[in-house]
DNA sequence: ATACTTACTGACCAGATAGTCATTAAGGGA
DNA sequence: TCCCTTAATGACTATCTGGTCAGTAAGTAT
């Protein structure tokens, strides 16, 4: 009659495990993060987790893919909706990536990344090839399409799409460091950006814009 | 004959350690580095080292303290030569701050601010009302000043003068996390930015510029 | 029921490290 | 030259924690 002292189920305890590491890497971030912390929160003994992850180390690194992977995706999908013009891709989709992100768990890979990036090359390599790469890419071709299609004119931004996103990360450093204190709305920060942005490379020989 | 074993140097030890403490946190972030390599590096016992920071936490805040109050004081004597116009100082002084930003000590206490801060609250405090604060109310001022003058259209700027630095932010995480792989010429990216910044927000009812 | 595989537990250990303190000696004053 | 204050040392400890492993019991096949 006594409930089982515990459930062998093999399918989710990793994610399950990831998860709840995301949780206190968030809070305590990863050198201070107790293995056995991880363990508890995940409702699992320490033992278990060193049954599917090797060391701390690799618990990190899995972490880290475990919740790039679906972002990826994400951006992926939403840049294949490409029926828009490059401007009404700045004031659509990407505008609402960019509002989102300081909320989500991205929050927390990108300090995890900025605190322990430089002690783990292999993740940095990882994040480039799957996430910044990517990224910078499909910005460029935005850029090149609406040069092509005439609503924008060429600028320093063929050259440095960064400029871009720049306050997408700004706004979520913001968002890590004083929180608490001192919100900062990134959604109309980030509207805000992207009028500049569009004011700066319109193109002046092209049709008006209502704005 | 024998040469002394050590030297009283109340008055320089502190410095020396905190100096000591910058290079081993550049390293190996807060958490990782041991007291007793900061010692080492310092060329002191960890002994003494704990006779001038009570612990390892106070000396982490003195680091953030010691190599705050110079920037602050360079930014100031910046900001004061402003004979300039809105457009020079863009221009000048802030493209120079803005270059160097991403290969000073700032990098390294950026790093930290954004791996332990949301530990040390007094330390974002800290940090908010003789950093952060003071920047933005001058880039205020700056664009208060351009507008007055007729260089600059009311934009959004008067509301998110982040965005002027937002680039700024951006090159210096982008060091911190590829600086080994990936180098980004972060003097032209700024020199780029303020371009399209200008492009933004000029006056078109004022003379034309020469760019 | 019974035997068998293996997911899971939890007590344990070895190494590391923040912080202490009794002791030493530098260096200035009388 | 001899004190005497105190800057500086370094050995020591209490604790903490990543990682191990012998044993346990959940589930499955027969």
């Amino acid at each position: 009659m006594t409930a089982p002292r515990f459930q062998r189920r093999k399918q989710d305890r990793p994610a399950e495990i990831t998860a709840a590491a995301l949780d206190a890497f968030a809070e305590k971030g990863f050198a201070a993060t107790r293995v056995d912390d991880v363990a508890k929160r995940a409702g699992v003994s320490k033992g278990l987790l060193y049954l599917y992850f090797k060391t701390k180390e690799e618990l990190f690194k899995a972490v880290i893919r475990s919740f790039v992977v679906p972002k990826i995706d994400a951006l992926k999908s939403n840049v294949a909706s490409s029926e828009l013009s490059a401007t009404e891709f700045l004031r659509g989709p990407f505008l609402e990536f960019a509002t989102s992100l300081p909320e989500s768990p991205a929050k927390v890979l990108i300090r995890l990344l900025i605190a322990e990036g430089p002690r783990h090359p292999d993740l940095t390599a990882y994040y480039w090839d799957n996430v910044v790469s990517h990224g910078l890419a499909a910005l460029r071709s935005l850029i090149e399409k609406g040069v092509r299609d005439g609503e924008f004119r060429r600028s320093a931004l063929d050259e440095f799409p960064q400029l871009i996103v720049s306050p997408v990360m700004f706004s979520v450093i913001w968002a890590i460091v004083f929180e608490a204190h001192h919100k900062l709305d990134s959604a109309r920060l980030m509207e805000a950006h992207v009028e500049l942005l569009l004011a700066a490379i319109r193109n002046p020989a092209a049709g008006g814009d209502p704005s």
